[in-house]
DNA sequence: TCGACATGTTTACAGCTGTAATCGGAGAGT
DNA sequence: ACTCTCCGATTACAGCTGTAAACATGTCGA
């Protein structure tokens, strides 16, 4: 199971996580528009995220109603692990070290983690 | 420049950033063994990495002697941010709140990540 | 000098991706 | 009943990837 999800196929993945089930139409409509997409390109995505069991549908009539079959957070953990995988050895620490490191945690981030860290102690 | 390195490739940066330069040989017999890769396959990877220019050659005799032109950090960081920015809005403190969530932050990592955040306080 | 070996280059080929156009069938309007 | 329209399904096609075989050429030992 849990077959990749491209970036191109990321981006109608979010619109049913943000809201589903829906029309092929209804995705469309809410694709960022400056991806500028025609419908033909949309509906081979949805194709094939149903092919790839990532998405279900129901026949509402003549058409399908879309829904995701994997959750966000599922693939969010996924894509996490992947990278920390590849490129910290498996462990997460090394990562958020090299984020501060290169400069990638703002003042916000840092009152954040510490926030973070005070509760994981707990 | 920064052209994308995929995961086959990787494997061959990696050697080489352990270590450089080398010759095709020396890479492909450093390359993770239970990868089995035919030295055709190690040479492929070589000549598409140079294509994309991020290893670079120095003739020594009849062979090439590979480094590389980008820095395993800069590859990192490229990587990481590209995962923030696709999955956590640009922000990097919703991913370690996710890894915390999701229970991929072992005691040591948490006992780092205290420690981190104590200097970047300072 | 001649063949074996090493090494980079070219070609191969299937599967995935991005991006679409086109086809075919079912309703809707006339 | 006939045509227009909507929508999923099929087909298209180039570029990237993973994996490798075949080719060309230079070198080195016999």
């Amino acid at each position: 199971m849990s077959e990749r999800i491209s970036e191109a196929e990321l981006a109608i993945m979010e619109v049913l996580w943000a809201e589903a089930p829906l029309t092929a139409n209804d995705v469309a409509e809410r694709i960022d528009k400056d991806r500028d997409w025609s419908m033909a390109t949309v509906k081979t995505l949805l194709g094939r995220l149903l092919a790839k069991g990532v998405l279900g549908h129901v026949e509402d009539g003549r058409r399908y109603l879309y829904r995701p079959l994997v959750e966000r957070t599922a693939h969010v953990t996924h894509e996490s692990t992947r990278l920390i995988e590849r490129l910290f050895a498996g462990r997460a620490a090394p990562l958020v070290a090299h984020l501060a490191e290169s400069g990638q945690l703002s003042a916000a981030d840092i009152a954040e983690l510490e926030a973070l860290v005070r509760e994981l102690k707990a």
